[in-house]
RNA sequence: GGUCGGGUAUCUCAGUGUGGAAGAGACUACGCCUGAAAAGCGCAGGGGUCGCAAGUUCAAAUCUUGCCCCGACCA
């Protein structure tokens, strides 16, 4: 028993949006009992469902599914919040004796787990200077902290003085992980974001975000998911259903793009274009 | 036939009022990212006979005239 805990395994699946990540991760996860952990920033939502490509109920039971459905649409969830929630998930499985499968298209999630980050206290303190980047860069100035590589990003910014300079500390990835990536290829990306998001619409994409809109009132700073923030736009009557479908498409490309260089930095990830081929080299690692 | 729109990059369009170096986004290729990350920030690339012709002018996508094409409406 104790051998097989110390050979119990850490599986990363990583990719570009409509590559075939979840999917991937059930057959798997059925073949060498596993529960799957979703690092995806807005799978976490509950009734976001449609727009979201959230594994289905279906899905959910062929395998356990973590980290989905957490918070309500516009709460607020941070990358610490994800960490907890997923440390806590990961002890669990493992102590039930189970292989432990991170599926997510959110790098900065998969990055957190798969490089052990701690992150350093921080503080609560509201900043009156909010978005304006020189005075950001001045309140940082006097505080004796140095700004971050990305110095225009308000954001970045804001973060550094709540952090007061310091950063998590990234430490070398667990033994017992092994970091895979998909990629079919641009082409096939395409053609797979186009399917599904003309899907999205005919299984009711619009009536789900009307529905949220219904119970919770409209967002608070507009959604961060891709297709939420456009059909928003559409049932405010700035755009038509047709541009909103089209922007949905644009948006998700975008987005795979810039999932791609993100993963880009990190050498470990061993890639490959097709579902099977990972499946095969994923088998032979583990057991 | 008449009226009103419109014709600018491969596409969608801004620019025309008040003439003065042709422009954005989509697209393609990249970079950054440690508490919003499907967020946010940055960089580069290719592309134009500005429908056609004449006129006015030092200078026309922009003003004038004629013509062609597309759309809507009216006959």
């Amino acid at each position: 028993m104790k051998n097989e805990v110390a050979n119990l395994k850490t599986i990363f699946i990583v990719g570009p949006t409509a590559s075939g990540k979840s999917a991937l991760a059930i057959g798997l996860a059925k073949m060498i009992n596993a529960e799957i952990i979703c690092a995806d920033s807005q799978t976490v939502r509950r009734y976001m469902n449609i727009g979201t490509a959230k594994p289905t109920a279906e899905d959910q039971s062929m395998v356990p599914h973590h980290l989905i459905d957490v918070v309500d649409p516009y709460n607020d969830f941070s990358l610490a919040d994800f960490l907890r929630l997923a440390e806590e998930s990961i002890r669990h499985i493992r102590s039930n004796g189970r292989n432990v499968i991170i599926v997510g298209g959110t790098g900065l999630y998969t990055d957190a787990l798969y490089f052990n980050f701690e992150l350093p206290a921080v503080s609560n303190e509201e900043n009156s200077t909010e978005k304006n980047v020189e005075l950001l860069h001045a309140e940082i100035f006097r505080r004796g902290l140095e700004l971050p590589k990305n110095s225009q990003n308000p954001r970045h910014l804001v973060n550094v003085i709540k952090r007061n300079g310091q950063t998590g500390v990234a430490k070398s990835p667990s033994p017992e992980s092994i970091i895979i990536g998909i990629n079919p290829g641009r082409e096939k990306i395409i053609e797979r974001i186009n399917r599904r998001v003309d899907e999205m619409f005919e299984n009711g994409f619009e009536d789900e975000v009307r529905a949220i809109i219904n119970r919770f009132g409209p967002p608070k700073k507009d959604f961060d998911a891709i297709g939420y923030r456009i059909i928003y736009r559409y049932i405010m009557g700035e755009i038509s259903l047709e541009e909103a479908k089209e922007k949905f498409k644009i948006g998700d490309r975008q987005y795979a793009r810039k999932q791609m260089s993100w993963y880009r930095r990190n050498g470990d990830i061993v890639w490959f274009s097709s579902p099977e081929e990972a499946l095969h080299y994923i088998l032979k690692k583990v057991t």
